[in-house]
DNA sequence: AGCTGTACCTGCAGGC
DNA sequence: TGCCTGCAGGTACAGC
């Protein structure tokens, strides 16, 4: 579910709460979402204090004190939701974290697809060293990304978009509206592409990422931040979820498209 | 090297 | 009502 909006979206709510937390206890009650032994793992984390909650890609990572680095990885249907005090499990819930003031944050994966790693230093995290630049970044610059493309002249620029050691963070939803705004046709090859057409391309994904941060995010179904609530993006899509629906520009129906085995939308008039 | 298909899971919508 | 199929915001891996 969750891309770089929305994963933004739970940072900036865990780094208001969970900074300055200490970990009491954790409960892990299905061992396969952690990428550690569980019984390490609780015995490693009580005492820790979180110092930090950063965000890199599609990745949430919590700085711990005096060290180490809680990485989760959300997938499809992870959640993270945080409470003040402790409440009925939700149907679905992996893990609670237990802070000495007795507020809880809680791991919740419908398709258990998530993981939860805990590395001492964030070297040792491979997931991590092979993700390409944050398109947010100020120094991600259109011959950055020109370049990066030009790797892969063959290949169809949605499906780079979503390769996350090119530029991180965007998944399938995102990816169709920069292309819908940046008018380009997703089935268009990188070496097709006129300087023009990926310069747009890079506008697009710095404006729409930006708005949708603004907005909380894109709430299909499964979304939520850190307190339950729902991202208002799924409002603003103009061609993600829209098969058969008017094109916001040319009233034309939307196309959709199977398109390296995902489910690609598209305007068939405006997308060239 | 880079593509495709498959696997990992549960839940939901749509067709019959 | 219920059974079956396909699909879902992601990515790793096998096999060509």
């Amino acid at each position: 579910m969750p891309e770089l909006p929305e994963v933004e979206t739970i940072r900036q709510g865990l780094s208001s709460k969970l900074i300055g937390k200490v970990i009491r206890k954790v409960n892990i009650f299905l061992s396969k979402i952690s990428r550690n032994n569980p019984q390490k793992l609780q015995c490693l984390l009580p005492g820790l204090e979180i110092e930090k909650v950063d965000r890199r890609g599609k990745f949430l990572i919590l700085k711990l004190k005096p060290q180490g680095f809680l990485l989760f990885h959300l997938k499809m249907s992870g959640q993270l939701i945080y409470l003040r005090d402790n409440q009925p499990l939700a149907k679905h819930t992996h893990i609670i974290f237990e802070f000495t003031d007795d507020s809880q944050l809680r791991y919740i994966d419908i398709r258990q697809f998530g993981y939860l790693k805990y590395v001492k230093s964030l070297k040792q995290a491979k997931e991590l060293s092979s993700l390409g630049p944050e398109p947010l970044d100020k120094t991600f610059t259109l011959l950055q990304f020109k370049n990066r493309l030009a790797k892969r002249p063959r290949s169809k620029i949605k499906q780079l978009l979503l390769d996350q050691s090119l530029v991180s963070g965007i998944g399938n939803i995102y990816a169709d509206e920069i292309l819908f705004w940046a008018g380009i046709n997703p089935q268009r090859k990188v070496d097709s592409l006129t300087e023009t057409e990926i310069e747009k391309i890079l506008a697009s994904a710095k404006k729409i990422l930006k708005e949708a941060i603004k907005e909380r995010g894109t709430s299909i179904s499964l979304y939520v931040d850190h307190l339950n609530k729902r991202g208002n993006y799924a409002d603003k899509l103009c061609v993600y979820g829209r098969e058969g629906l008017p094109c916001p520009k040319c009233k034309t129906p939307i196309k959709k498209i199977k398109l390296s085995g995902r489910g690609t939308h598209y305007c068939p008039a405006c997308q060239l």
